[in-house]
RNA sequence: GCCGAGGUAGGGUAGCCUGGUUAGCCCUCAGGGCUGUGGACCCUGCAGCGUGGGUUCGAAUCCCACCCUCGGCCCCA
């Protein structure tokens, strides 16, 4: 027990951190590139805030913790309503529109398996203030230059829009907890029981339009055919026009993703009011990204009537699957390790490791005083590629012997022209 | 939460069916052989049967429960 971390709850190795941190350095890249400035909320919320709309499923995943005076606290099952909540509270007076993005570990209570950890890390874009598809698209867009700046080319789109089902729904008269609970059966693949929630409340035609509509998917012109299903149901239509007019302006600027338009698309979270898409791998069965609108969510909150649209990005998904194809990551090795054969030669090492270390090039000295042999296994085990040589030679000339364990060769030279010797040869 | 397969030192494995020496091997790690070249080699050492019960003269081995891991379902990022 001691020397275990609770289930689903991991512990990363270098390694790992190693593609963490580059998954991360990528997303904040791309907050650089669009425009998005980096917020951090607290782990614990209230319980409450996630009661609202975070839908069935989510709901009873969350980790509850009980504080002293009763209230209950969660771990947070994502971080979408708290950037809500910020946007209603402390930034209410800022210019729209407002661009955040955020880096969090999350929990859930879920069942361990690949790609699914009660601890994860999220990384998410949210955009507040705009209803124009535009912003849409431009989540989509980052999205997808998030994967394709870690060299996932092979990467797939899902969009959908629940504006179109509420809508049908909406115009029969069902109200929003039915929609919801609707749209929760579809997510789930049970449309028998989807249907069965709302039961009378639809009359034939719109029962057939749903029908038809669920199983609807395919390209752009699959769209086409779901306008002309929808054409008796004005705010249906209206969604459906809008998710066309998003999922054409994203295929304006990259005309070749790989994408399809699911109108039996349906997602777990219940603040979604209209765009909503998923993001994935070609080999994997489980998303690695999702999102949507939320245009009630700070209203909901408390603040002014804020429309927005955002994504979340499972950082710790991308790892596992970086780490299991192998993509190559930058080694995190220094570059040289200065092994020391005279006591004399201890404070040169130093000195010369510092030299290294103010021009940029990372250098370990063999503090553990290792002989010449040893250091250089060590440094073959570590990949570090230089191994430095000092001791009565060095000291006499000035100088610094360094051998290159890939190129299998040994230089003797002076140490004026270590710095530009190594990095001619990084 | 459900179904399936598994758990032997830090990693990888043999042993389990058919209970019986000190649980073997490879890598890693630590110390030494070894005072400036061993991308080594040799010697020594640290460290293990997931946990708890049961059966038995005796359990890594058979039985039960639990824990954990890996798949799958469900769901999700």
């Amino acid at each position: 027990m001691l020397l275990e971390t609770p289930r689903g709850m991991d512990d990363l190795l270098p390694e790992e951190v190693r593609v963490k941190r580059k998954i991360e350095d990528v997303i904040r890249e791309v907050y650089r590139l669009y425009g998005y400035e980096e917020v951090e909320t607290p782990t614990v919320e209230y319980l409450a805030l996630f009661e609202a709309k975070s839908g069935e499923e989510i709901r009873h995943r969350m980790y509850r913790i009980p504080d002293i005076h009763g209230r209950t606290l969660v771990l947070r099952p994502e971080v979408t309503a708290s950037i809500a909540r910020l946007v209603a509270s402390k930034l209410s007076k800022a210019p729209t529109p407002i661009r955040l993005g955020y880096i969090a570990d999350c929990y859930r209570y879920d069942e361990p398996q690949w790609g699914r950890r009660r601890r994860f890390w999220h990384g998410g874009l949210e955009l507040f203030g705009c209803t124009d598809p535009m912003a849409d698209a431009e989540i989509v867009l980052a999205s997808y230059d998030v994967f394709r700046m870690l060299n996932i080319a092979d990467t797939w789109f899902r969009f959908g829009h629940v504006g179109i089902v509420r809508g049908v729904l909406g115009e029969c008269g069902v109200g929003e907890r039915l929609q919801d609970m609707f749209l929760t059966a579809i997510d789930r693949k049970q449309v028998a029981e989807a249907f069965e929630r709302v039961g009378g409340a639809l009359s034939d035609e719109a029962a057939g339009t749903l029908q038809a509509l669920l199983q609807l998917r395919g390209d752009y012109t699959a769209g086409r055919k779901a306008l002309d299903i929808l054409s008796p149901w004005p705010t249906a239509s209206k969604a459906c026009e809008n998710l066309l007019e998003i999922v054409d302006e994203v295929l304006q600027v990259r005309p070749g993703i790989r994408y399809v338009m699911d109108f039996g698309f349906a997602r777990g979270l219940e603040y979604y009011t209209g765009f909503i898409f998923e993001q994935g791998v070609s080999d994997v069965e489980i998303s690695f990204n999702g999102g949507g609108r939320y245009d009630r969510l700070v209203g909901l909150f408390g603040g002014r009537e804020t429309p927005a649209v955002g994504c979340a990005i499972g950082i710790t998904r991308i790892m596992s699957y970086l780490l299991r194809v192998g993509a190559p990551v930058e080694s995190s090795a220094p570059k040289i390790l200065i092994s020391i054969v005279s006591d004399r030669a201890r404070g040169r090492a130093l000195h010369v490791a510092t030299t290294l270390r103010e021009n940029g090039i990372p250098a370990t000295v063999d503090v553990s005083r290792k002989r010449v042999g040893d250091a250089i296994e060590l440094a073959v085990k570590k990949g570090i590629r230089y191994v430095g040589v000092i001791g009565e030679r060095e000291l006499e000339s000035d100088s610094i012997t360094v051998r290159d364990l890939e190129k299998r060769r040994q230089d003797e030279i002076s140490v004026g022209r270590l710095v530009d010797h190594l990095k001619n040869n990084l």
